[in-house]
DNA sequence: GATTTGGTTTAGAATTATTCCAAATATTGA
DNA sequence: TCAATATTTGGAATAATTCTAAACCAAATC
């Protein structure tokens, strides 16, 4: 990545916690660019691990606190798909999730638009949680 | 509940475990009642605590068979919304569930049809988990 | 610039959720 | 009825997450 677009990358992660109100910091920027770095829906236990190569004295505690973090200032979504650790996003592009429970991936899958779903009387929707069960490409043919 | 209709559900338990190749035992028949006896998603360890009421010696062990031989043999829906414990839900009606991220109550909420996303070529969809996240009418109205 | 204030990090303990295990038991099919 | 196999049980083990107190640090105040 260049370092003007590192830049940008820093000043908008900046911006977005101080306006809920979090601080800036080494860690919770380092958490971010561990997300942007690879795509592929990490647990925390994931994270913790790939933090720890540039920031060795991290803690799974810390871990946590940048995630959640990062999902209240709306830079990430915490993704629940099944039995077990939960996972973190870094898109935030309207899209929905297929996980495979065969291997457990999860793909990131377009959305056209908001489903739109009538909700009762009083209820203030926040966001959507759209899961896809089923099989992945290779699991739909490797495993009969 | 009137006895023939119990029989009746019994029945259909019966013949769905069979189906999947799982044997039928007053466990899986208890843990299914105690899921219809009260629709408010609870966990495993609710699960566990109201089937000891009829059933003082089942064990956390075979809760969690038992909910996962009903999960599989399709008379009931595993719900994953948030960190921490995994609900469970018996209704296989075509609905979405609404999570109330203040009191953490979970509501169905009617679907009048499957949301028909496209899916990218070789992945086979199995079923559909939607998650509205926001308030309920009370905590919309309570807290804030 | 020194001090206060309060958010953040850290390591480790504690808790919660779930899975695993081996022995005893129950169910099904022959 | 008997054998074969699934299921249940209690408890141990593991996994996931939260809590806690002390140290640290940055921003606001004096």
């Amino acid at each position: 990545m260049r370092s003007a677009q590192k830049q940008k990358l820093s000043d908008s992660l900046s911006h977005q916690l101080a306006t809920c109100g979090f601080r800036f910091t080494p860690q919770r920027q380092h958490v971010y660019s561990v997300l942007l770095g690879k795509l592929d829906h990490p647990t925390a236990e994931e994270v913790f691990i790939r933090a720890k190569r540039e920031l060795p004295d991290i803690s799974m505690a810390t871990v946590y606190n940048c995630l959640d973090a990062l999902v209240k200032c709306g830079l990430a979504r915490q993704v629940s798909l099944a039995r077990g650790a939960t996972r973190f996003c870094p898109n935030m592009k309207n899209h929905c999730h297929f996980y495979c429970d065969t291997c457990e991936s999860v793909f990131d899958v377009n959305l056209p638009a908001e489903p739109g779903i009538a909700l009762p009387e009083g209820f203030k929707a926040a966001h959507y949680d759209i899961a896809i069960h089923g099989r992945c490409p290779a699991c739909a043919n490797g495993g009969k």
